[in-house]
DNA sequence: CGTGTTTGACCTGCGC
DNA sequence: GCGCAGGTCAAACACG
């Protein structure tokens, strides 16, 4: 009996390991000819012939998975392609990038401050003062400040912390001013190094709302759930941050507007938050109580907000007729496996709209996971694929934020338990929830 | 005994 | 300079 549980265990993991380098491989060529896609188009949008402007372009292009990518460094998107010498790299590296890491060992005195990762993309409050250095030092600290960017989180869960795949560990907590509730900071320990940590905090004003910030890049492979939300907060953080980066010319000055003017169908959903000491994207998936309606009604069915392709639209990578399709079944996936429960009729309306944003191409109905006994892809499958469709039209961020919110918020609050036991990733550890929110 | 959590102390940045 | 707040460390502790 325990052989062959160790054996099970062991095919398990292989499968999913494979499947983690297939999905992986899929992104990045999914990216890849995204790119390959918006290329001519902003070429046409944009002076032509420049070759310095198409340079900037390219740059333009990168900046923001620069910015903040809770993907893993390997699938750094196509930063790799691009980039090879820059941050990303950087941020592969355990040893961590030349530029901070003097000073940080310098001032770090413990093991954790050894690997710490604040050269990485958590350096809350002390990048200005390292990098007062040299000239060049100051275009890192730029660099840096930009890396530091977050990824807030709020979604309705009584849960104690948001099941994301990834495996966590509790290195402190401390009571928040104007906050009741303790905030509980964690590390990534998927991998020695990882500098990616998170804060837990309930919402003062609503309890049932959990506030999950996510910082830094992972420097390992993700087991496919734990992509899933990689991706998809990644894709926010870069289209957010893509939009007010290609503005950058003209300042900061005023992220929000700028995100609504990215995302005008979402402006309550994604914003961009310039009074935090750096920039964070703060999807919110406790709003519109039942976006469905929202996005349901027949007069004005979801709405396109742009009448004419934005100037940064991309054609979708995959067919987008698959996107719904993927999407909805994502959904069902969540549901299913978070221990939600949303109907297939919630599905296939969210399918339908994203259906009809994606391009009013038909597509198949949904058929639930439980029907029949096809392959039915993961959560984690389906969400990153649809993430990867996600990064090339920014209206999808405000369609995938409506449809989790359904689940996680609108109709079904969370019973609390969405551990892994039901996860489809058997190699996937799930994050281990503390014990409890003891205050200080 | 190994791993993870708790929690008081410490460090740092910032505002006054 | 001082106090405050956020973030982190690390010893003590709990648990399997």
């Amino acid at each position: 009996m325990n052989s062959e549980n160790r054996r099970l265990r062991e095919m398990l993991s292989q499968v999913s390991n494979n499947y983690a380098a297939l999905q992986m491989h899929l992104m990045a060529m999914m990216q890849q000819q995204q790119q390959q896609n918006a290329r001519p188009q902003s070429t046409l949008e944009q002076e032509v012939g420049d070759r310095k402007s198409e340079e900037n372009r390219n740059e333009n292009a990168v900046v923001p998975r620069q910015f903040l990518d809770l993907g893993p460094s390997s699938t750094n998107n196509n930063d790799q392609m691009e980039e090879p010498t820059n941050s990303s790299s950087e941020e592969r590296t355990l040893s961590g990038s030349p530029r901070n890491n003097n000073t940080e060992l310098s001032r770090n005195k413990g093991i954790g401050r050894e690997e710490s990762p604040e050269s990485q993309g958590w350096a809350p409050n002390k990048v200005p003062k390292l990098n007062n250095a040299s000239k060049a030092a100051i275009d890192h600290a730029a660099e840096a400040t930009m890396r530091k960017a977050r990824v807030s989180v709020r979604a309705r869960s009584e849960a104690p912390m948001i099941t994301d795949g990834c495996q966590w560990r509790k290195y402190g907590q401390k009571m928040a001013k104007g906050n009741p509730c303790p905030r509980a900071y964690y590390r990534c320990t998927m991998a020695v190094a990882c500098p990616v940590r998170k804060q837990v905090q309930r919402c003062a004003e609503d309890r049932s709302v959990l506030i999950t910030t996510y910082e830094g890049t992972h420097n390992h492979p993700l087991p496919p759930a734990a992509m899933a939300m990689a991706s998809t907060t990644s894709a926010a953080a870069n289209m957010l941050l893509s939009g007010s980066m290609s503005s950058a010319d003209h300042g900061l000055m005023n992220p929000n507007f700028l995100a609504r003017t990215i995302l005008p169908c979402s402006s309550s959903m994604a914003t961009i938050s310039a009074s935090a000491p750096f920039p964070t994207i703060t999807l919110d998936l406790t709003q519109s109580p039942n976006p469905l309606q929202q996005y349901q009604r027949p007069s004005t069915p979801f709405q396109l907000p742009f009448q004419n392709p934005p100037q940064n639209f991309a054609p979708m990578a995959p067919n987008p007729s698959q996107i719904p399709q993927v999407m909805g079944q994502a959904l069902y996936n969540q549901s299913k496996f978070s221990g939600l429960q949303l109907s297939g009729q919630d599905i296939e309306a969210v399918a339908a709209q994203l259906q009809s944003h994606a391009g009013q191409h038909p597509a198949p109905p949904m058929q639930p996971a439980a029907a029949a006994g096809q392959h039915q892809p993961s959560f984690a499958e389906t969400l990153s694929a649809a993430t990867a469709a996600l990064t090339s039209d920014p209206n999808f961020t405000a369609v995938l934020a409506a449809a989790i919110s359904n689940i996680i918020g609108g109709s079904h609050p969370s019973n609390g338990n969405n551990n892994n036991n039901s996860h489809p990733s058997p190699s996937t550890t799930s994050a281990t929830p503390p014990h409890h929110f003891g205050g200080k």
